[in-house]
DNA sequence: GCGGATGAACGGAACGTACCGTTTTTCGGA
DNA sequence: TCCGAAAAACGGTACGTTCCGTTCATCCGC
């Protein structure tokens, strides 16, 4: 069935799934996951519960949904090493600093690792967005000579990744302005030419 | 009441405890944090609810006593420097290498991180057991002018349990046999002199 | 008799599903 | 071309179930 014909009906509204990611998020802030309530997400939406059980395959899809929503589109791509490191994982940074991110994100990850089809959602955007590109600019700084030929790719994940987690999951700590670029500092430190 | 009056009647019952954080294992690996029912726990116990209510102040108080009973005690003192590193944080790596250890201490962390209560109680446990110790080491490394003076304790902790919470909980990735001891290794290589 | 324990019961909240009536979109026949 | 039928999405209400956190009744050991 190349073209499997979409018969009949309406098309699925924009305005809702915004709100209801966007009430998501403020349950998610204020309940944490384990007492998120859909009844409360349908309540703030004024959506029904059908809608969002019809379009989301479990509610912690929906949780980890609404976290990504939080992150903006990666800007600039730095020429210097550490900032193009950087730059892959700066979105992150960006978004546990603005406003109730802190709490969104944590909440939003928790949802993650508790749920495991919400789990296995969650590691194919990072293996997307942020994986690959790592490993893309590890493999150029490596053909530049600037890091070694041994690294393993999630020893460095877990480098520049680790840490936040660390913070901002289990320590309820503050991500600092220069977070990433830190880690990204320690990463081409521990990698760097002999 | 300078003179604390002998009190009356039985004292707490051991068996009880026991069971009851036993059960809360076995209910934390099958339902992980969300789906944990303190109704599943009372009866897999044979106990009260009472009895949960009475000697936990919450339920994520609970979770995260019945985590950290799964930590085996400390054992050998190494004369190396990379051991003695190792040797704090070993245990985590024993008990989440050991039968259901990964899925209990991962919910057990969870818990941890999504309930206020429970995360200050795990962040004191922290405090002792890990950061204090880890503290006394590096200070002693300092003074054999093994490492440079202008370590920092909290980048070491995060680097020593960085990559274990992100594989342990973010990823569900199992931890390898000496994952503490490369950490450690890593740990020195950042603050070693010159 | 006092304090701890079990077990049953309570009101309230949330779950996930099933309808309802309405609205929006597309298709096919007049 | 126009119009009505069919299909799907929507907000909303209701249902039976499960779990929560608390309370009561009843034992038991010091």
């Amino acid at each position: 069935m190349a073209g499997s014909t979409r018969k009949q009906g309406p098309k699925r509204s924009e305005d809702s799934r915004a709100a209801i990611l966007a009430a998501t998020r403020e349950e998610l802030a204020e309940n944490g996951w384990r007492k998120f309530s859909v009844d409360g997400v349908a309540k703030r939406a004024r959506a029904s519960k059908q809608t969002i059980y019809r379009w989301w395959p479990s509610v912690g899809a929906m949780c980890v949904d609404a976290g990504l929503e939080l992150l903006p589109a990666q800007g600039r791509l730095g020429r210097d090493p550490a900032e193009r490191v950087t730059d892959i994982f700066l979105p992150l940074e960006i978004a546990a600093r603005a406003g109730t991110g802190h709490a969104v994100l944590r909440a939003s990850l928790i949802a993650a690792a508790d749920d495991a089809d919400a789990g296995e959602y969650w590691r194919a955007w990072l293996q997307d967005n942020l994986r690959t590109p790592l490993r893309n600019v590890l493999a150029e700084l490596t053909a530049k000579r600037i890091i070694r030929r041994d690294w393993e790719i999630d020893i460095a994940m877990q480098l520049m990744l680790g840490a936040f987690w660390h913070r901002l999951v289990l320590m309820r700590a503050p991500i600092s302005d220069g977070h990433m670029a830190s880690q990204a500092g320690l990463l081409l430190k521990l990698f760097e030419e002999t």
